[in-house]
DNA sequence: CGGATGGTTGATAGTCATCAAGATGGGTGG
DNA sequence: CCACCCATCTTGATGACTATCAACCATCCG
């Protein structure tokens, strides 16, 4: 297999899996998507894809992995953003300015699509599709960010972390991973940090919720037992009624 | 002047003041994209411009006035979103799913331009400034987003009402407006919920930064009398050193 | 004039941050 | 292969910030 056949395959698998792209483009059209997706660049654990700062040329598509996107106060802090895991783009903040905001460093050994956007803004004239995408992807960011919004401004430590769970566990499941049984790529840290709470709180929710039977943990291993309740605990409602 | 006529011209105000398009449409892509746009709506105040679930169709830009986007937890208790002044974008959070995630409430007389999204999605794919634009307002969306995440996350009380007060400044200032001497279109409960704190406790912070002659506040009309120390409150820094 | 809404002020209590110390665990080098 | 070490995590004790409860005041409007 050629070089180039391999790395349109490989790209194809972006556009499906990758970049999600879910409906109603032509084999022709993916093709013409896929040539300007560069090849996935593997990255170790604790890797940095960009800083606050840098130029900005290009979203990346998550293959594989996870890492999270942060930024720097004055004082040297640590502001954990947010956190992608594979299908999620990178670098939809920097658009507007041209430069990242954020940066990201890579939680786990992670693979990247590097897709050059000025690619897209010339194709997503020509596919009607793809500009569709784009619109519905950052808006979809912006509504995901409001529901953050309240879950910062109004929840409790214990709400915070169980719809912090119950959000890996969705984004897991539609994956096609196990929604119950999964590993916390971020270190608690790094989980305190995103939810405004101090780590010993984090800990702290965590054996408490195991205790009441809630959850299981080990380490970054967490299994969800009981949903319901964990919905209870994040939402103060639950599902089935 | 005929109807018509009056349309385009305030319409063109629309590309220029509300919809500020910043750069390089020609002015036959003006009239083109000012075609699309409806004429302004004028509302009174507490009018509801539309609630959460209905159908996504148009964008709004504010031409004048205030309003508040919010949306209802189950207990009925009221989540404030966000607060929309002349010359920003209502409804972006609504493209991905077309339906609107948040209800938009005026909290004074305001105009409204109707903006239909369709003719956003046909008129960017040959008007490449435009598709440019919107990809860059979403863009910003998600970038200010991320600064509210911090600002809710790490922030304590007196820091919160700091950086919201010179966040309206700033875009009092944008809209060549006093950025000292404004009046605060949303009340203090709308602040509160807002920025995830109780009423009392803003009421408590804007009289205490009045005592210390950092502000002067009478009702609704808030004047900044040291922008410096403002700022020190807001951020622990201060522009000029 | 009186009720209603919104805003201010005071007293108390609860949640969570902070400080401190111990436990666990993964990685490295001997 | 083991021992050590550093980073991460957990657990406990204390205290601070801010929510809550309650009362009072101002303003608006019928």
């Amino acid at each position: 297999m050629s070089d180039s056949q391999k790395f349109t395959i490989s790209c194809h698998q972006c556009s499906l899996n990758g970049l999600c792209i879910p409906t109603s483009l032509t084999f022709d059209e993916m093709d013409v998507v896929d040539a300007e997706i560069k090849r996935a660049k593997p990255l170790q654990k604790n890797a940095t894809v960009f800083e606050t700062g840098d130029k900005f040329t290009s979203l990346y598509a998550v293959r594989s992995g996870a890492l999270k996107s942060y930024t720097l106060d004055l004082s040297g802090e640590e502001h954990v953003v947010g956190f992608f895991l594979p299908g999620e783009i990178i670098g939809l903040d920097a658009i507007d300015e041209g430069q990242h905001p954020t940066s990201i460093k890579t939680l786990e050994t992670s693979a990247l699509c590097e897709i050059p956007f000025d690619q897209i803004e010339a194709l997503s004239k020509k596919i009607h599709n793809l500009q569709t995408y784009m619109y519905k992807l950052l808006s979809k960011e912006i509504r995901e960010d409001q529901q953050l919004h309240f879950l910062l401004s109004k929840k409790t430590a214990e709400e915070k972390i169980g719809t912090f769970l119950l959000n890996l566990s969705g984004r897991y499941k539609d994956r096609q991973l196990s929604p119950t049984l999964f590993r916390l790529p971020m270190s608690r840290t790094d989980i305190a940090n995103f939810l405004g709470l101090a780590v010993e709180t984090v800990s702290r929710v965590l054996t408490r919720l195991q205790r009441q039977q809630v959850l299981k943990v080990d380490g970054k291993e967490v299994e969800i037992l009981d949903h319901n309740q964990l919905c209870l605990v994040a939402f103060n409602e639950c599902p089935n009624g």
